[in-house]
Order: structure tokens, then C-alpha cells, then sequence
DNA sequence: GTTGAGCGTT
């Protein structure tokens, strides 16, 4: 139960909803409520979960009685680590008690300590999907509509990020993560030098803080962390294209083209794009045809144009 | 067991 025991929104006449991001995917409200009822009268929190697995989406809302109280846990909690992960805490802006915080001068007495700007976006895109909904006359329908849009948005949205370099990198965009995957993936040389992974690299401005690290959990914070990310998983492998042997030539296996001396730290980027995207479902050649070796077309062109 | 720059519950 997301809920202290009640089954729907509490009364949402005076209570003040703080958006929670960022937080980890097994975090409960269990966990939560402490940490925020520290700072003031915590009325509800809730946290949403996926309609088809039902786990957590990593974010939670906690609604406060006093609005002061909530800007309070924003300052305080915004940034803090809980379960291994930096949680953001800010006032929510869409919702059902966003008017009313708006109305009030909450809005404009948020600190927004860390500067998360590109979210106008969002907004535009939820706006646009609320009234998209009235007009729709199924709601269900439009739910799972508004989810699969949200995915492929999303998507969309973080290969944009990492080509645009933002020199705000909160949580590494996973920099860390394959940091991690090169060093264990050629073990026998420790060239990828770690110590480019910063614990936090952003500036705590909480200058006191009540208590660092007493939620934080010892030995969970390891798990989350690095979590394998499957694009990184395997590039791409071309089955039975032996043809071209260039001097350079591209061994089926991936794991013997990686030469332990090679240890160029220019990490490529993998244009894995079309691999995650799934664009061609139907397999394009069921059977690929196995090309007899003496069969080999020389086949002078370059054949690694397949972009 | 799986994700992650994100905004809501029958």
C-alpha cells in the first residue's frame, strides 16, 4: 500500500505536493515518510507505479500540510542520498493541488536550487495530453496512449541529452556506468584509471545538515549504482558478413576485436540507436544466407557504411 | 534481476 491506510487522496484542501525524483526503484513511502516528516506534517505520499508491472516509477509525491514546511524539505532533502541515490525533491507543478500552489507564492518561492531548466517541455507535452484526454472519449484508452508516448518521448529525449554534452551532468549519464563496464570488461588492464568518477560532483548546498548519512542505508547503495545498462550490452554484430576482408577487419567476435593494448580511452559512441528502437521488427533475412568461403566476394567497397 | 533528466492514486 502506497497510502498510510487510505485509500484514495487525502484532502488535498490544504496539503502541498512535493515531487520526489530520482529516487530508487524498490524506495517505498515506508521509506520516505521519515525522512520528510522530519521537517514538517507529512499529510500523504504516494507513489506512482507502472499500470502493467505495478513497480515503482521512481519518483513519489509527498504532500505537506504547510506549505512552508514543504519549501523546508525541498531546501533540506533536495539533493539528499537515500538508498544509494540522490533524490530531487521540488514542489510538483502539475497535479491536483498545483493550482492552489500557485495561487499561493510558493511558486515563486522555490529556490530551485539545482537549476533543472528543460522542463517546459514536459509541461507543454502533459498539457497538451490533458486536453487531448477531454476530448477523448476513452479514458483507459488514453492512458496507456499517453504512456507509450511517454516512453518513446523519453527515449527520444536522452539521446538528445547526451549529444548535447550539457556540461550539468547530475548523475554522469551513466559516464560512470561504462566506465565501470570497460574496467571489468578487459580485466587484465587496469588502464581505465577510476579516478574520474566523482561521488557527488554537485555541490551540496545544504551547509547543515541534520544527519548526512543516518537513512542511508550500508551495502544497498552498490546495487543500484551500477546498473548495467543493456545498450552498452553488445554492438553491433553482423551475422555471416564475412565478405570484404579489409585489413582492418572486424572479427564476428566482439570480445577479440578488443585488444588489451589498445587501451584508447575514446570511448565511441555506439550507434545503438536503431538497435533499441526496434525499427525493423521483422526480421530482414530469416535465413542468412551463409556465404561459402569460396564465395568470397572480394568486394572492394567499403562496407562499413551502413549507417 | 532489468529502466532513470521524470509530475499523481479507484
Amino acid at each position: 500500500m502506497s497510502h498510510f491506510g487510505r485509500s484514495g487522496p487525502p484532502d488535498i484542501a490544504d496539503t502541498y505536493s512535493l515531487l520526489v525524483l530520482n529516487i530508487t526503484f524498490r524506495t517505498t513511502a515506508d521509506d520516505l515518510f521519515p525522512l520528510f516528516d522530519k521537517y514538517g506534517k507529512v499529510v500523504d505520499i504516494f507513489i506512482p507505479k507502472d499500470r502493467r508491472t505495478g513497480d515503482s516509477r521512481g519518483f513519489a509525491f509527498v504532500r505537506y500540510k504547510y506549505a512552508d514546511e514543504a519549501q523546508k524539505a525541498v531546501d533540506r532533502l533536495d539533493g539528499r542520498v537515500v538508498d544509494g541515490r540522490e533524490m530531487t525533491v521540488q514542489f510538483a507543478k502539475y497535479g491536483p493541488n498545483a493550482e492552489r500552489i500557485h495561487k499561493g507564492r510558493v511558486v515563486e518561492s522555490v529556490p530551485r536550487s539545482r537549476s533543472r531548466s528543460p522542463r517546459r517541455r514536459h509541461r507543454d507535452d502533459y498539457y497538451r495530453d490533458r486536453d487531448y484526454r477531454k476530448r477523448s472519449r476513452s479514458k483507459s484508452y488514453d492512458r496507456y496512449e499517453r504512456d507509450r508516448y511517454r516512453g518513446k518521448d523519453r527515449d527520444y529525449r536522452r539521446r538528445s541529452r547526451s549529444r548535447s554534452a550539457s556540461p550539468d551532468y547530475s548523475k554522469g549519464q551513466g559516464r560512470g556506468r561504462y566506465d565501470d563496464d570497460r574496467q571489468r570488461s578487459s580485466s587484465r588492464s587496469m588502464s581505465a584509471s577510476p579516478a574520474r568518477r566523482s561521488p557527488s560532483p554537485r555541490k551540496n548546498l545544504s551547509p547543515r545538515k541534520a544527519s548526512p548519512s543516518r537513512f542511508e542505508r550500508p551495502g544497498r547503495r552498490g546495487r543500484d549504482g551500477r546498473s548495467p545498462s543493456p545498450r552498452s550490452v553488445s554492438p553491433r554484430v553482423r551475422p555471416a558478413d564475412s565478405r570484404s576482408p579489409s585489413p582492418a577487419r572486424r572479427s564476428p567476435s566482439p570480445r577479440k576485436n578488443i585488444s588489451p593494448r589498445k587501451a584508447s580511452p575514446s570511448r565511441v559512441e555506439r550507434p545503438d540507436r536503431r538497435g533499441r528502437d526496434g525499427r525493423s521488427p521483422s526480421p530482414r533475412s530469416v535465413s542468412p544466407r551463409v556465404l561459402p568461403a569460396d564465395s568470397r566476394s572480394p568486394s572492394p567497397r567499403n562496407s562499413d557504411v551502413d549507417e
